[in-house]
DNA sequence: AACGTTCTCGTAAACGTTTACAGTCCACAT
DNA sequence: ATGTGGACTGTAAACGTTTACGAGAACGTT
């Protein structure tokens, strides 16, 4: 049946005896004689025909392919939301490009022009750091790009982003209410997209409930390592009775840290992370986190370049996702 | 400069004055003189040409993509195995397309009639579950495919495998240095290919060293929350001195069910997972971890991919990656 | 000056589809 | 018998590249 030869249109059509277009028709569901649509289907099983997806391309002006280029594939968060968009697009027929964009920010306007080589119907594009040039090279695409995070000032796409104000008010007020006083805060490197707004909720959300904000460190990335040692910093330097940390695997470093040191969590000093990732359940005790809506982001986000994709003229949407609080044994 | 508007050869050709040919081959490189250089180079980048991929693809048989299926994108050790893939791929001038076929095995079949298509020039797979029909698929297929994990019998395709039977002794060698005697095993599914062989493993290490086998469990799939259940089932029953994991994530799990009960760790029971991926680390304490070279796997694949591709009548290759054991806080 | 080489460049044919257009055939109504 | 319309199918032109081929031009050699 399935030979591993290639075989044409041409090949079905002559072995069919018609021509490639009448094949070309019975293939795509168009209206045919019976006797055509027989001839055709057995042919093409014969041959084991199978249509080549670069001509159909080109042919059409689609590839039927969404590009995703996010930051950093070692981060539990982009993980979840790559599962999750992945989902949504192969449901709808697409394929998922995976570019992975490193911390170079060189790297994200190579995507952007090599996205114009029209490889991708569409781009998802989540920017830890976003450069001024990347602006330029946004606005002069051909293609949809929605990107998840803030867009860069000037740009008019779709985007979807988290509340990092609303997130942090919630993992502050819950420590608030329990009476904790000293709330510390662990953050990743603040040149970072998602840095600096975490680093803006923190501080606006102590503002707002009238607490002075405590003592900030900021590890070199967000990774469990960096954690490691801004928490032995901080906890160095000071105790405080509660620490929020602007990442899973920066509040898990955290607990740890502040476990082996003998401080009892969360009797001693309370711990709550944030992006709410599976990892969040691994920890013992597992630790309460915010959810800033990841998956749902990722969702949107799909959903919102899949409505593009097909009304290019669509307006434009700019969604912002709610944050809620996952209360574990940590706080 | 770069205008939103696609610009064909034609168009550049047009207005550098010259032919289409002229301007394919002053893009590409090939000789020409100083002065059509210049004008081509001039009117390519006034229009801001960028050359269709589709269309080159097609001319040229190749699509400069690598697809890439993992079973379960969850699970941080597929993460890793991505990740590294993702680097080699593309610093070879390759796109990953990510082909996240489910639990399910008709997803991977599908796929393969897919890469018939040709939307990918090579495929590197890893294979959950290989039932019967898989194996006809991969002979029938066009293009070259490296498997991460044991082929299917009767199929000759380039692979990469770990060794779970060196893997697990390693393991339980050491377990046995230190005088345990009742090694348990918490396993994941035993249908799935990891799953059997790491079971095989387990059973045969113990036989080389004339330890009796002890209580095997096995989780409902690879993820934490089933290890919880499968822990708590095993220590239910009893309480061994070591327990080995079939994963870092049903280590961990088997740590924090050990922990809550009151055991303390490495002292009253041992714990060793498999995988040795990030999370290890994340434990409270650090898990003990067999690493079964999972990005060397990952990097092997690839370049026994890229090699087959550069030279698709390169000799089989086999290869199997040997195991190290990374020593931690729990055992 | 005639001739062979080499270099440069344009013409045109692919690659494998989809699809507009036109042609054929037949039924049916006039 | 002739026209009208509809259903079907074939011809051929795209889509945007790469590249084999051949025609000139430029150059050196005799």
């Amino acid at each position: 049946m399935a030979e591993a030869k290639k075989s044409t249109l041409w090949l079905v059509a002559e072995r069919a005896g018609v021509s490639i277009a009448s094949v070309s028709r019975v293939l795509n569901g168009q209206p045919a004689s019976q006797g055509v649509t027989e001839r055709v289907r057995a042919a093409a099983a014969e041959l084991g025909y199978v249509p080549d997806a670069t001509a159909r391309s080109l042919k059409v002006g689609r590839t039927e392919q969404i590009a995703l280029a996010v930051a950093d594939v070692g981060n539990p968060v982009y993980v979840g939301m790559m599962h999750e968009i992945s989902r949504v697009v192969t449901k709808a027929g697409y394929r998922l490009v995976l570019s992975s964009t490193g911390a170079n920010p060189k790297d994200q306007i190579d995507l952007l022009v090599g996205l114009n080589r029209g490889f991708a119907d569409g781009l998802i594009l989540s920017p830890l750091r976003a450069p001024e040039e990347l602006g330029a090279q946004l606005k002069a695409s051909r293609f949809p790009i929605v990107i998840i995070g803030s867009v860069p000032p000037g740009v008019e796409l779709d985007n979807v982003r988290a509340d990092s104000v609303a997130g942090m008010a919630l993992a502050v007020n819950h420590l608030a209410e329990q009476g904790r006083e000293r709330i510390a805060f662990v953050n990743g490197p603040v040149d970072t997209v998602p840095g600096a707004a975490r680093r803006n909720g923190y501080v606006t959300a102590l503002a707002a409930l009238g607490i002075g904000h405590g003592t900030q460190v900021s590890a070199r990335d967000f990774t469990y390592q960096a954690g490691l040692k801004a928490a032995t910093a901080l906890l160095d330097k000071e105790t405080p009775d509660a620490i929020v940390c602007a990442n899973d695997l920066l509040a898990i470093a955290a607990l740890n840290v502040a476990t082996r040191r003998g401080l009892r969590i969360p009797d001693d000093i309370a711990i709550v992370g944030m992006d709410d990732t599976d990892i969040a359940d691994l920890a013992n005790p597992a630790i309460t986190s915010v959810n800033l809506g990841a998956t749902k982001r990722a969702r949107t986000a799909a959903k919102l370049l899949l409505r593009r994709l097909e009304n290019p003229e669509a307006p434009l949407r700019q969604v912002v996702i709610e944050p809620t609080l996952t209360v574990r044994g940590s706080s």
